[in-house]
DNA sequence: ATCATTATGGTATATCATTGCAATGGGAGA
DNA sequence: TCTCCCATTGCAATGATATACCATAATGAT
């Protein structure tokens, strides 16, 4: 059975302005069409985030948004990025305590993330639950599975030429 | 294809003593074949961590390695963990920031948890890499998965019922 | 206009984790 | 046995991540 597997551009030379333009522009339009509210300061955040494809720090947001003029507690920050985590316009990564920008805006799915230990960059890719080793388990034991984190730390191809 | 499925046994009633004291003697001899220490304080931190299949925060170890008499600064517990951790002893859940310890001692797997966000109760599972969604996406843009964290949250089957 | 709701300001503190350096102790080889 | 090495521990300080709490302000519904 062949599937369709989404790549991630992430490890790939593209045009990012297009990328986070494109993300920026969808979040408005998600925000305005389910009442939510995307403040200064919560679309700055996703704008810090998409910046790169790259996980970000609390803190160090913090510091980008104290620069850009911003008000930079850190309940400013973690509140931004809650909203933004709970409407699926980013991602916690656990293995960093870390937040990226999702990279699949406004589509339903269950992520999962390649992590390159060189450069840092993450990339986001999609992965079917049902086809999920894990959800064996799962159902054999009675588990009912909520949320999933998946991580994987490695090696992006053209780090790996440089090594 | 049947494959064989490891089924966790940590959401089911079991003789637990069983469980720790088998771990604990295989820990002891894993050491003793590999000249390595299980020094009192992480053969203690071990023993904290298999009195039940949940995850314990490096800070409540800390509180009870100071009730068992031990020193308690955390660089105390940090350095036994991360013993614990580097031998397959013990894992870390990064969705928890805490620890657990690894129900399929002196194995070599891949592990996948479950854990009960009711109960905190955390199950192991193992999984193939190979038979892993992501892999594919991985080999599509060459990435080399050197490290994998996978955690499920949800609900187990006894708390589901009380609910 | 009033009210409920949501968001922000601001302080404090909780929780998780590491660094650096000195002291100790157990095992390998002279 | 001695002594050197290196892994381990003791200890103090600090760094990094995250939340609690309460007051104030903006927003939208009635």
């Amino acid at each position: 059975m062949t599937r369709e597997k989404p790549v991630s551009i992430a490890f790939k030379q593209h045009d990012h302005n297009v990328c986070s333009q494109r993300a920026l522009q969808l979040a408005d339009e998600y925000c305005e069409e389910h009442v939510l509210r995307l403040t200064p300061a919560r679309r700055k955040v996703l704008e810090l985030l998409l910046k790169e494809h790259r996980a970000l720090g609390a803190y160090a947001i913090m510091d980008l948004l104290r620069e850009a003029g911003f008000n930079s507690q850190p309940p400013v920050a973690y509140r931004a990025l809650d909203f933004l985590v709970e409407h699926g316009f980013a991602h916690k990564i656990e293995g960093l305590n870390a937040f990226v920008a999702c990279a699949h805006p406004n589509t339903a799915h269950s992520s999962a993330f390649m992590i390159c230990r060189q450069c840092d960059t993450v990339a986001e890719t999609q992965f079917s639950l049902s086809n999920f080793d894990l959800s064996e388990s799962a159902i054999a034991c009675g588990f009912k599975i909520e949320q999933t984190v998946v991580e994987a730390k490695g090696i992006c191809q053209s780090c790996a030429g440089i090594e």
